[in-house]
DNA sequence: ACGGGTGCAACT
DNA sequence: TAGTTGCAC
């Protein structure tokens, strides 16, 4: 349900941009004697022709309609052309579309506050940049004033009914004397229309935009004209404009909840909901939604344009309709596998470009059982801790799966086993990662940057906020290495050549659910580290704390279970400087400092005992080894595990087995920047950091150029 | 037997 | 928190 929040009494500026039946474009783009003719764009073309996820302009006079089958299309308008969705691994691939998104945002995020709101939607908050211009180039200076701004729909002007509705706008952007909220959207209303112009210009992509004071009436307004045009809402219309408006063309209204005001309230139009007290609909929908109705009555909305030009999950799914419905187990192992693959491609791509790393793990499936055709649904959605590796994902989501079966049949006590046959069908299944964050650039000193992340973590209410830990960071951080999540998308170049391929991760608690064990016993697993223990553990304690495990490590040789610093390799892609060192320590921002879920084998009996299983990764680590020969095994496995995907993706897969234990608290990798650090470390870790990196490095023009870094964590055990 | 594949946010 | 639900494109 939606929430209200309190709109600040400051003039803002909102900007909605919108790109046009983007795939179309897109396709269009790719191939350019489309343009002009009534295309669409399909998916799965097997059954009835596919279905239209997007339609463009030409082929809508037709009365082709999104979510209109291919052959029913066909029929409307015989000539269209019919665009497939890439297919990759037997599912719909939107790479293509995702990635033309982001070219629309890194032309749009170079003015103002920007956040992408979908993959073809973007808000932009130009506040400042219009006061600027106000300030600096009001409009009525300006001798000339861009044709694509003139051609602005300004909501009240009646500029429709205008012979000259150019000339319209021009006064308007022009009037000195208007209020000042409509002075500093005449200037929005100019910079939207260079954005646009600037949109076209660099990605070929025509997109429509509404202006307003807020986000509601901004994405309104980018609506109310399309294709390739801008509307504008000054203040003074925005009664006229929502008194009359359907309810349901409201964002957030196209629902249930638009349908409840419908029948329950007799509500057809936002004008409709103004008679009713802001307490009447608490009364009815709740604190929160009640007054944000109210709100929507009046066009008011204080939603803040969010940083954030990166998505913050990521999801591979596929549905199985009708008779597609998977019915063994095998089959659902299949379309994980491919899901994950999917997944694990766009998380290393993300890691890569954008450095940054998921850390959880969902499965979510559809079924329904033979028995009771009501029973559709309700297949739990299951998580764990996120392990890279398209093996590794895909091996946990089975395990999801499996645990979400159990959950599924539960009392039924049907046969899980997974033959066919056993009542089951799953008619949708996805795997996506969330818990997105960004891995800070190096900093002169871990040390620093662990009382800032510490304190700035343990002092935030919100921990999924990772700008609180980003900004503190900066404090800290080298400034030309500086790193905004908000133009993250848009900055790899600035990060130089360095790239983040593949790694392996640790270990993860993922699989104890599936040992067997009840809820109880997994929940003896969990040292959680309450805030308290969080903020006293120093960072030399911690450290102290990982080195003794390590040691541990080094005895019974179950380095990944036994000590919490597991380890990442990560290959750089771009390593390319003979002067850029290869070895690089960056420490991996983990945002949750309170309520931290610890597995690790240190507190718990449990995983002591058990988890004797060597991780591949220990033969880097064994002293009989010999420099040369871990280098090979390394350059090795990473050639093993090279996956050859794209051509420039490649996975480590190190540890392969299936019970692991343990999740990161705080992570710091070794990092080019200043191998120095290392220094600061403990005798025992530095012991073994150097034997193992110094090799590498010396012998790193044969090996491929293979940027090693090494992920460790010290984490305080309770 | 379906718009499918994604993604977000609030709620519990 | 993990898991659910709703909404949107």
């Amino acid at each position: 349900m939606p929430v209200a929040k309190p709109e600040s009494s400051d003039v803002r500026i909102i900007a909605h941009v919108d790109m046009d039946c983007f795939y179309v474009q897109v396709e269009q783009r790719k191939q350019p004697h489309l343009r002009g003719l009534p295309t669409a764009v399909v998916q799965y073309n097997s059954w009835k022709g596919g279905g239209l996820i997007a339609v463009g302009y030409e082929a809508r006079k037709f009365g082709v309609k999104r979510s209109m089958r291919g052959d029913e299309a066909k029929k409307v308008c015989p000539q269209i052309q019919l665009i497939q969705v890439p297919v990759a691994r037997g599912k719909a691939d939107l790479k293509t579309y995702r990635d033309a998104g982001s070219e629309v945002v890194r032309v749009l995020s170079k003015k103002g506050r920007c956040e992408r709101a979908s993959i073809d939607e973007v808000y932009l908050d130009l506040t400042d940049a219009a006061e600027a211009m106000l300030v600096e180039t009001p409009p009525e200076s300006m001798e000339l004033i861009d044709v694509e701004a003139l051609k602005s729909h300004v909501l009240g002007l009646d500029q429709e009914e205008q012979r000259d509705s150019q000339e319209c706008v021009r006064i308007w952007l022009t009037k000195c004397d208007s209020d000042y909220r409509d002075r500093l959207l005449a200037c929005g209303t100019l910079i939207v229309a260079e954005l646009r112009m600037q949109v076209l210009k660099e990605t070929e992509f025509a997109c429509s935009a509404g202006i307003a004071h807020n986000k509601m009436l901004a994405k309104l307004a980018s609506a109310m004209n399309k294709p390739a045009q801008q509307t504008v809402v000054p203040v003074s219309c925005v009664k006229g404009l929502l008194d009359s408006l359907p309810i349901k063309k409201m964002k957030q209204l196209g629902g249930k909840l638009g349908s409840s005001l419908e029948s329950d309230l007799g509500v057809n139009t936002v004008g409709d909901l103004l008679k009713f007290p802001e307490q009447k609909l608490q009364e009815r929908y709740g604190i929160n939604t009640g007054t944000w109705l109210w709100n929507v009555a009046r066009g008011i909305s204080g939603e803040e344009v969010e940083c954030r030009l990166l998505p913050k999950s990521h999801g591979s799914g596929k549905s199985f309709p009708g008779p597609q419905a998977l019915r063994t187990i095998s089959s659902v192992q299949h379309w994980l596998t491919e899901l994950s693959e999917e997944l694990s491609e766009r998380l290393c791509s993300d890691l890569d470009q954008n450095r940054r790393m998921a850390h959880t793990l969902t499965l979510h499936a559809s079924a329904y059982r033979l028995s009771d055709s009501d029973s559709h649904k309700k297949f739990s959605s299951k998580s764990c801790h996120l392990r890279y590796g398209a093996a590794k994902i895909q091996e946990d989501a089975l395990n999801l799966f499996k645990a979400g079966l159990r959950d599924y049949l539960g009392s039924y006590g049907a046969n899980t086993q997974g033959d066919p046959n056993s009542g089951w069908r799953i008619t949708s299944l996805s795997v996506s990662a969330s818990k997105i964050m960004t891995i800070p650039s190096g900093t002169s000193s871990i040390t620093k940057y662990l009382h800032v992340q510490h304190s700035s973590c343990t002092s935030s209410e919100q921990p999924q906020d990772n700008n609180i830990q980003e900004s503190a960071l900066h404090s800290v951080m080298d400034s030309n290495e500086a790193h905004d999540e908000c133009t993250g998308d848009e900055t790899k170049i600035e990060h130089g050549p360095l790239g983040y391929q593949n790694y392996s991760v640790d270990s993860s608690e993922a699989l104890d659910k599936f040992t067997g064990e009840g809820k109880e016993e997994k929940a003896t697993d969990i040292c959680n580290l309450d805030e308290e223990e969080g903020e006293r553990g120093s960072w030399k304690d911690e450290v102290m704390d990982t080195s003794c495990a390590s040691k541990e490590l080094e005895k019974n040789g179950v380095i990944l279970e036994t000590t919490r610093l597991p380890v990442v390799i990560v290959e750089s892609k771009f390593c390319s400087g003979p002067n850029r060192s290869e070895f690089q320590i960056i420490p991996i921002e983990e945002q949750k400092s309170k309520n931290t879920r610890i597995t690790s084998p240190l507190c718990t009996k449990k995983n002591k005992s058990k988890d004797k299983g060597t991780a591949s990764i220990l033969r880097f680590f064994k002293p009989e080894l010999s420099s040369t020969s871990r280098n090979q095994e390394f350059a090795e496995s990473i050639q093993d595990n090279l996956s050859s995907a794209d051509g420039h993706t490649s996975e480590l897969r190190l540890s392969d087995h299936g019970e692991q234990q343990g999740s990161e608290r705080w992570n710091y990798k070794v990092d080019e920047i200043d191998i120095s650090v290392i220094e600061e470390l403990p005798p025992e870790i530095q012991r073994e950091i150097w034997s193992w990196l110094r090799p590498h490095k010396r012998s790193n023009a044969a090996n491929r150029g293979s940027t090693i870094a090494r992920y460790f964590l010290p984490s305080k055990s309770s």
